[in-house]
DNA sequence: CATGGGATTGACT
DNA sequence: GTCAATCCCATGC
């Protein structure tokens, strides 16, 4: 796979969060086409880099193109792609996949349901990525992954392709944060299974999709 | 050095 | 809809 350029990320966060729709991400042999993403910026108070430079968010503030992967509410690794120039605190957040190969790998590494309809049967495709700690646990993403470049490291971001060149999306707030709610700088896939929830409406619509 | 909160998920009511 | 699990690290004394 051909990986996006370090330039690719060094422009402003909230078109790159944009522009990764339909891109592909890849790890220890599995990856997938990103549906989902978030866009955060050291200007706005959800952003860790909110708070300055610190040990936590040296990543954020280093050079564009480079994984910044952190540990979410004690248990989930969460990728994100640093972007604008060095010494800016920028990151897009992946949110979601839709997995395209290495599917036995992603079962492998994400834990069957121990209870109710789907106890001890494997995980639906849909359930492999549809979320930014289900996708760093399908595709065996830690913390080690951290710093590591985007175009060359383990963790590889290719350009879009084939059926998803001019993906159709949706644009909505952010989620699971308690600042800077009304900024829309989420974005999705229309229509796409793997999105997680809740799923921005179509504009003018009543229904997603 | 102690404390508190968080860019989440899965299980249960 | 509600809730706990569990770790990193920023902040404050």
């Amino acid at each position: 796979m051909k990986a996006l350029p370090p330039e690719f990320y060094d422009r402003p966060v909230v078109e790159v969060a944009r522009e990764l729709i339909g891109c592909t991400v890849e790890h220890a042999g599995a990856g997938g086409v990103i549906v989902e993403t978030e866009a955060y910026h050291e200007s706005e108070p959800a952003c860790h880099a909110f708070v300055g430079l610190t040990p936590r968010t040296r990543t954020l503030f280093g050079p564009p193109g480079h994984a910044y992967v952190y540990r979410s509410y004690g248990i989930h690794a969460l990728l994100n792609a640093v972007c604008e120039a060095e010494g800016v605190g920028a990151a897009v957040l992946i949110r979601a996949l839709e997995p395209t190969h290495g599917l036995e790998a992603m079962r492998a590494r994400r834990p069957a349901g121990a209870r109710g309809r789907l106890a001890g049967r494997p995980l639906p495709d849909e359930d492999l990525c549809s979320g930014p700690g289900k996708l760093t646990q399908a595709l065996g993403i830690t913390l080690a992954d951290n710093e590591s470049h985007l175009a060359g490291g383990s963790v590889r971001v290719g350009p879009r392709t084939g059926r998803w060149l001019d993906p159709e999306i949706r644009e909505g707030t952010r989620i699971g944060i308690t600042r800077a709610v009304d900024l829309s700088w989420r974005f999705c896939l229309a229509g796409n299974a793997h999105v997680s929830r809740p799923r921005p409406a179509a504009p003018g619509a009543t229904r997603w999709g």
